[in-house]
DNA sequence: TAGGCCATCTGGTCCT
DNA sequence: AGGACCAGATGGCCTA
């Protein structure tokens, strides 16, 4: 088949459904018996949600075969499936470089945690972002000069962050916040020991999220809202959405639909 | 045990 | 026509 080979599971905790077996195999679990038992039903009584493909008068699809339906029907499930896995594979990239905790005695945060802490992450770092360089223009004297010599440049200064420019110094900024925590960014920035604890970071008000700050991200906070709160870092429930700041980048960058 | 979260199946719709 | 995408349904696992 074409198979859902290499394709993991993201849950840890996976129901039945845990494929160790290469391609093709799949079935070889609960859900097969389950598929045989309906597709027996169905082939015998036909109720159920199969009806215009297991009564065998309408055949909608062309001239099939109770096989080839099958078969067919077989196709589509494991499409279906692989896209999900491959859904859950960015879905897990994404955990990978939110800044929660990581680790085998934490959670994994849901989806809807994980997109909502997301937007609430991107919205901070463009909230830094902007303060990043009111900072350079601040340091530099004159955004007049700093901006001529973006217009003059563009090819070096793009409209875009330049990485390393602003997620240098983000980053420390949230390994600051973050304190011990692991997170993600360790892969991206310096460790916070080399982070210069002299220069004060924009701490709580530059990063525009109003949670607790001092707190470790350890252990998120059951609070009464079916979302896990995470101290010192944008919530990911809608209790805690951040109102949307006047930067144009933020607009941009606004969910939007 | 209820509720949340998830994986999977399935049929419909849209696109190429 | 085939594939991608989507949403509803279903059932399992886990936690409070």
């Amino acid at each position: 088949m074409d198979s859902d080979a290499g394709s993991t599971c993201s849950r840890s905790s996976s129901p039945d459904l845990v494929v160790d077996d290469p391609a093709g195999t799949f079935f070889s679990n609960k859900m097969f018996q389950t598929y045989c038992q309906k597709n027996r039903v169905d082939s015998e009584a036909g109720p159920g949600r199969m009806e215009h493909c297991s009564g065998g008068k309408s055949k909608t699809r062309s001239e099939l075969s109770k096989e080839e339906v099958q078969d067919l029907r077989l196709k589509v499930n494991s499409r279906e499936r692989k896209r999900m896995h491959d859904l859950n594979q960015a879905m897990d990239g994404l955990r990978e470089v939110m800044p929660y905790a990581h680790g085998p005695s934490v959670r994994k945060l849901s989806k809807i945690s994980t997109l909502l802490l997301a937007r609430n992450y991107i919205l901070m770092l463009s909230n830094s972002l902007e303060e990043m360089k009111k900072l350079v223009v601040d340091v530099y004297g004159s955004g007049a000069a700093a901006q001529s010599r973006a217009a003059a440049h563009p090819a070096i200064a793009p409209a875009a962050p330049t990485p390393h420019l602003s997620l240098h110094p983000l980053s420390q900024s949230l390994h600051s916040l973050v304190g011990s925590a692991p997170s993600a960014l360790q892969h991206h920035a310096p460790p916070a020991s080399s982070a210069p604890a002299s220069h004060s970071p924009p701490s709580t008000s530059f990063l525009g999220f109003h949670a607790p700050v001092q707190g470790l991200l350890k252990e998120p906070l059951h609070l009464s809202s079916s979302y896990r709160h995470f101290p010192g870092m944008p919530c990911p429930c809608s209790l805690c959405q951040p109102l949307p700041t006047t930067t144009s980048t933020l607009h941009s960058l606004s969910m939007n639909k």
